[in-house]
DNA sequence: GGATCATATCGTAAAATCGTGAAATAACGA
DNA sequence: TCGTTATTTCACGATTTTACGATATGATCC
C-alpha cells in the first residue's frame, strides 16, 4: 500500500470544478495539473542533478541517491517523491528498498502537453 | 538602458567547473542556466495564465496584463520580467509604454534543450 | 522647466520551498 | 516476538517566492 497511494491520478470522477471536461479534459491552451507538476519538479537544480543519475535506465534506491547527490536521506525521499508526482520518475518496491527509475512514457506525455501549450501561447 | 541589463546570460566563461566545453557549451545532459530560467518561469500558475494572453502574437502593455489577470501593476512588471528572463517573452518600448510579446525563437531553443536533457536522463 | 502617464525598483509581509533530524511505517531475518 | 535496515512522514528553521504599496525612473506634452 506504500506507493500506490499518490502515485497515480486516480480520481476518475474528477474534482468537479472544471466546467469543460469534453474536449480531451483540457481547456484551450491551458496546462494540466500534471504538466504543472512536471515543470515544478524540473525547476530545481537539486532535482535536475538527481535526474542525471537515472540516465540509461538506471534504477536507484533512495539511499543511493542521497549519498551520490550529497543530501540527507529524508530529503532525497522527498525530492524523489516530487519527481514521481511530476511524472518523471516511477518507483517500485523490491523487498525493503524502493527503486526509482525514469518514467519515459509519462515524461513524454508532459512534454507533448507543454509543446501544445507553447504552440498556443507563442 | 532599461531592459538590456539582465536580458542575456552574458557569462561566456562558464563557472569553471565543467570539463567539457567543446560540444555546444553544455555538459552532457546538463541543463543550461537559460533553460533553468525557462522552467522556473513556466512553473507558476500566475505566469501560466499571463502567457495565455499572448496567444496569436498579441502584444500587451504591462498595465493591460495587470488588469486582465487581476494583479497589481508592480506585480505584473515583475512577473513579466521573469518570463522575459526565461526567454518566453520579449519586450520593446513604444513611447512611454512597454509592449511584451512571445519570443518564439528563444522558447523553441529552451524546449529543444529540455528535450535533449530528457532524452539523456530518461 | 513642471505635469502626467507608464513602467521599474525598493521595502515589506504572507506563503511556499529546501534541507535537516526525530519519529513512524514497512519488510525481512533471527 | 524483537531487532535491523530502508523509506516515509512529521516538525522545525532558513531561504526563496509572491504579491502588495510606495517610491523612483522614463517618456511625452505643456
Amino acid at each position: 500500500m506504500t506507493e500506490s497511494a499518490d502515485a497515480r491520478v486516480g480520481d476518475a470522477s474528477d474534482t468537479g470544478a472544471e466546467p469543460d471536461a469534453a474536449c480531451g479534459g483540457q481547456a484551450a491552451g491551458e496546462l494540466s495539473e500534471a504538466t504543472h507538476d512536471f515543470l515544478k519538479a524540473l525547476a530545481s537544480p537539486t532535482r535536475q542533478r538527481i535526474m542525471l543519475l537515472f540516465a540509461q535506465g538506471a534504477e536507484l534506491a533512495v539511499g543511493e541517491v542521497a549519498e551520490r547527490i550529497g543530501i540527507g536521506q529524508s530529503t532525497a525521499s522527498q525530492q524523489l517523491a516530487l519527481l514521481r508526482r511530476g511524472g518523471i520518475l516511477a518507483s517500485r518496491r523490491e523487498g525493503k528498498i524502493v527503486l526509482y527509475s525514469s518514467d519515459r512514457d509519462r515524461t513524454m506525455e508532459a512534454l507533448t502537453d507543454l509543446q501544445t501549450y507553447l504552440r498556443y501561447c507563442c
